[in-house]
DNA sequence: GTAATTGCAAATCCTTTGCAACCAC
DNA sequence: GTGGTTGCAAAGGATTTGCAATTAC
């Protein structure tokens, strides 16, 4: 894998985002450095990063694809209104063994949960968006 | 919520299956019961089935949205490869308590965890593919 | 009767692709 | 030098929207 500018820059901006932006986050956000950086390279890199196992795409339901290169294991709040996804510890289940039924489905290389809700500022706000 | 023949087709044919399929696997399915159906009707459907809680879109890394009529609390093995999706039952983590960091983030509804690997037949295959 | 819902078409959003120029190795 | 990578433009897939006609209540 070629080390090139726009690389550098996307691998950096990603590795110091809390949360987790989507491919046009990052685009807008290295543009300052890399004004010529054309949006598909930023998709294409993302995807380049991701079948290294650099960054991992968090699956959503809505909206654009989001990204993370925090790569150890970890899980993930997901506010259901204004779409802000925390990073969560949580060892508890880290630990718990897979179920039986697993082995016959067929081959488990990661498990990542999701708590779903609302979070602390949209608790506030008065009408919940729909998932 | 007034009861068309849309909508109960759709319900049927979700709550038949047992794939989680996509908007447009539903559209062809009742085709041949209502062939005027169009398949905006069929998201918009969706949409508000989900917001009186009556299926689940599941939150997917690529290709279209996923639904599922099975409103108990359950989980899912996802394929990388095939993408095919699986409900897995799993009360261990079920039973796992919130952990702490939960609460000041906001108010959970709910969780859902996602095995993601090989299913059995896609193992047997040589080339597995990206995320 | 009335407001919600539908089908159609077009628009929009997000992502991918073909291709020639370019750059890291 | 060469093959991988980029930027551009255009295409593609998935989903949403405006609107007039229709339908459940």
């Amino acid at each position: 894998m070629k080390l090139t500018h726009q690389r550098l820059e996307i691998y950096k901006a990603l590795a110091a985002s809390l949360d987790h932006p989507s491919a046009e986050d990052l685009h807008r956000r290295i543009r300052g450095r890399l004004p010529t950086v054309s949006l598909d390279t930023v998709y294409r890199t993302l995807d380049t990063f991701e079948q290294h196992t650099l960054v991992n795409k968090v699956p959503v339901v809505k909206g654009p694809a989001r990204y993370d290169a925090g790569m150890h294991p970890h899980h993930h709040c997901v506010c259901a209104r204004c779409r802000k996804i925390e990073d969560l510890d949580w060892q508890a289940v880290d630990a718990v063994e897979l179920p039986s039924g697993s082995q016959e489905w067929g081959h488990v290389t990661n498990r990542f949960v999701q708590l779903y809700g609302l979070c602390s500022s949209c608790s506030k706000a008065e009408q919940p968006a729909t998932v």
